[in-house]
RNA sequence: CGCGGGGUGGAGCAGUCUGGUAGCUCGUCGGGCUCAUAACCCGAAGGUCGUGUGGUUCAAAUCCCGCCCCCGCAACCA
């Protein structure tokens, strides 16, 4: 009976466009899936969408689009990419299908039976681009702590689920169990941050949007992201359903995969929801760090390419496999760049792989016409990668066990580096010329097709089509598990060795980055086109990155006070990068007014100007500076402008 | 005193928890080789590990204290 291993990634909400960051969570669960797999294990591997919420609502009535078809669309589009990047899920889960609205249903009835879930009344600020409801404390400003953006005071009866019943157990697991939650690092991070400073029960259903599962006994009410999303993991098994095979055999996850920013739900919600459910814990939760672009603005202009599509077509799905496996250490953040990317490839996927197996199999075929003699003579230089080849599954599992992906990596392609070296201390070329030494000459490249036979089994897990075009230039092929095929000595000398094309073709680092940044101007024309287009058609087009506020009536407009402001005069705040101190005068007095655009507009060039000042601002503190109202900017991806009136006003002249 | 991360040869990082000859990849330079995708192999140069001529210690990149500087606070969020 094999042991089982069930690895899940996060649900992904479908409301943009997908980047190499979003694939990067389910290409290491992907190598791990297969590593498993390979490894003996019966390997269960789930990913999928979470596709409900009043963002998506929003989003798709501002396209005027039908919900449903609008996460349809976006979802087909993120499996044809899983489906390039040869992703080998065993089910990419819905929070759309039938069979997880029911469930969720069945597990929000069942609390609510047995008390975990009660009835109430929230008020709370909401955040909606973040789905957040924050308390008055929480606020930053008045605003979204997360994002910074405005929200909104919102009032509903809601049913809440008792998570601070569970927080003594919550920080005993945590404490006490140093495998649920890794690294260590954010173990710290929710016992002193959350877990100590206290648990508020959490509200799990909302009235004021219409996208969700229907609270079954009280179908005013939608439940929100907790139950719905985070219970995919057991609903993709079929809890609660007719069928629960599969539930039965996976359930506990053997690992839950994900980015550090939703560690907190999975390390606190779920656990929560499952006690109360009585159902047994998850083995470990893993955070992994973020892949950095660095600032969006600075990506753009060194023209980055971070879209998925364009880097597996134009260099091969393998290569952002490898990169993304290879270069973002586990734990903490990985920076993307063209140039790492590029070096990587050429580095290790050419110059020492790739061209390890072409000058192999040329030799086989110019010495021997592609077969290896039987006849073959030891040299004294074969000890060495003999032992590298039969230590190397052992030091590669023990990393994947403790999710070192680059380490395992890195291990494998010592191999490679190894094997070019014994190439030059046998120098083969030499014993091609002289007839006596062909029994040595059929030994040596007996070692390099052994060496690449393993290499080519032991990089399955991870770049699975790079693994079988090695396998058939070797004449053989994949397998599907170690035991029996990661030692030295398995090729028989039956096999006809083929001299095909590179495996990765090398790249001139320096052309091929200006080309890049061709591109991906290219690319971002085109969007910015296409939103051209879609404005016209539409004349509404949401801003892909603004939240879609909520329609007001003319008296809430009537609420701000508009007027024209003179700027007197304009000097940085001191201690602060961003912060820009102007004295304006408005007709009624002359006011000091705080403004963070110290990165678009020097002092100098702004005193002078009228500008559009909202006069009713409640008063606030900004850099240690008295700020009593807000001055008006227009931005766009390029910066920011000034909002002036058509000819000189006056301070004090009302906008309306 | 907002929160968080960081300052180690030209670049990117490891080493810091558990003090004890400063390591890896890339780049540069020199050499070798010609089987190979101008690839491969060998060698060298280059760092007083941000700073205080600070504290602890026989010994500090590593522990303690002060100061300086950088980066992110975020793309729909992995």
């Amino acid at each position: 009976m094999k042991e089982k291993f069930y690895i899940t990634t996060p649900i992904y909400y479908p409301s943009g466009a997908w980047h190499i960051g979003t694939c990067y969570t389910t290409i290491v669960c992907d190598a791990l899936a297969r590593f498993k797999r390979m490894d003996g294990y019966d390997v269960f591997y789930l990913t999928g969408t979470d596709e409900h919420g009043q963002k998506i609502e929003k989003i798709a009535a501002a396209a005027g689009e039908d919900t449903k078809k609008f996460v349809d669309k976006r979802v087909e589009n993120l499996i044809k990419l899983w489906k390039r990047l040869n992703i080998s899920y065993d089910k990419f889960i819905r929070t759309t299908d039938e069979q997880h609205e029911k469930a969720v249903q069945k597990i929000f009835t069942k609390l609510y039976e047995q008390g975990d879930i009660y009835k109430s009344e929230y008020e709370g600020w909401y955040c909606t681009p973040c789905e957040s409801f924050w308390t008055k404390t929480q606020l930053k400003d008045g605003k979204c702590p997360d994002c910074g953006r405005e929200v909104e005071l919102t009032r509903e009866s809601s049913y809440f689920f008792r998570l601070s019943k569970y927080r003594d157990k919550l920080i005993d697991l945590i404490e006490n169990d140093p495998d649920f939650l890794q690294p260590k690092s954010r173990r710290n991070e929710m016992l002193n941050n959350f877990l100590k400073a206290g648990l508020t029960d959490l509200a799990v259903s909302r009235t004021s949007f219409k996208w969700g599962i229907p609270v079954p006994f009280d179908p005013e009410h939608v439940v929100y992201v907790w139950v719905d999303a985070l219970t995919n993991y057991i609903t993709a098994l079929g809890y609660m359903s007719d069928d629960d095979e599969l539930f039965k055999k996976y359930w506990p996850a053997d690992l839950h995969m994900m980015g550090k920013e939703i560690v907190r739900f999975h390390s606190i919600i779920w656990p929560a929801m499952l006690m109360a459910l009585g159902l047994p814990l998850p083995k470990k939760v893993y955070g992994h760090g973020w892949l950095m672009l660095g600032s969006d603005k600075i990506s753009k202009s060194k023209g980055n390419i971070v879209d998925p599509f364009i880097l597996s077509d134009r260099y091969g799905v393998d290569a952002v496999r490898y990169y993304l496996l290879r270069e973002v250490p586990f734990g903490s953040d990985g920076a993307y760049s063209n140039y790492s990317f590029l070096s990587r490839i050429n580095a290790d996927l050419c110059n020492s792989l790739g061209n390890l197996l072409s000058r192999t199999t040329a030799m086989i075929n110019q010495y021997f016409g592609g077969k290896i003699p039987a006849e073959r003579e030891a040299t004294e230089f074969d000890a060495e990668p003999e032992n590298l080849i039969n230590g190397l599954y052992g030091k590669v599992k023990k990393y994947m066990d403790e999710l070192l992906v680059p380490e395992a990596l890195n291990e494998i392609f010592t191999l490679v580096n190894r094997a070019n070296k014994y190439i030059d201390e046998t120098t083969p070329w030499l014993l091609a010329k002289d007839e006596g030494k062909k029994a040595r000459l059929a030994n040596v490249l007996y070692h390099l097709a052994e060496t690449l036979r393993v290499a080519g089994v032991m990089l399955e897990a991870f770049l699975p089509e790079t693994a079988g075009k090695i396998l058939a230039d070797l004449g053989t092929e994949v397998c599907d598990c170690f035991e029996g095929n990661v030692s030295y000595g398995k090729l028989s000398g039956e096999e006809t060795f083929v001299k095909s094309a590179p495996l990765f073709p090398r790249i001139d680092v320096n052309k091929e980055l200006a080309n890049m940044e061709k591109i991906a101007l290219e690319a971002e024309k085109s969007k910015e086109e296409k939103k051209e287009e879609k404005k016209e058609e539409k004349f509404v087009e949401p801003k892909k990155d603004e939240p879609v506020k909520a329609e007001i009536g003319i008296d809430d407009f009537a609420k701000i006070e508009l007027k024209i402001g003179k700027i007197l005069t304009a000097e940085k705040v001191e201690k602060s990068k961003k912060l820009l101190h102007f004295t304006v005068d408005t007709g009624d007095r002359v006011r000091s007014i705080v403004s963070g655009v110290a990165k678009y507009f020097t002092p100098e060039e702004m005193v002078g100007k009228e500008v559009v000042v909202v006069a009713n601002l409640k008063p606030a503190t900004l850099g240690g500076v008295l700020s009593e109202g807000m001055i008006l900017f227009a931005e766009n991806a390029d910066g920011l402008a000034t909002v002036e009136p058509g000819k000189p006003m006056g301070g004090g002249s009302t906008v309306s």
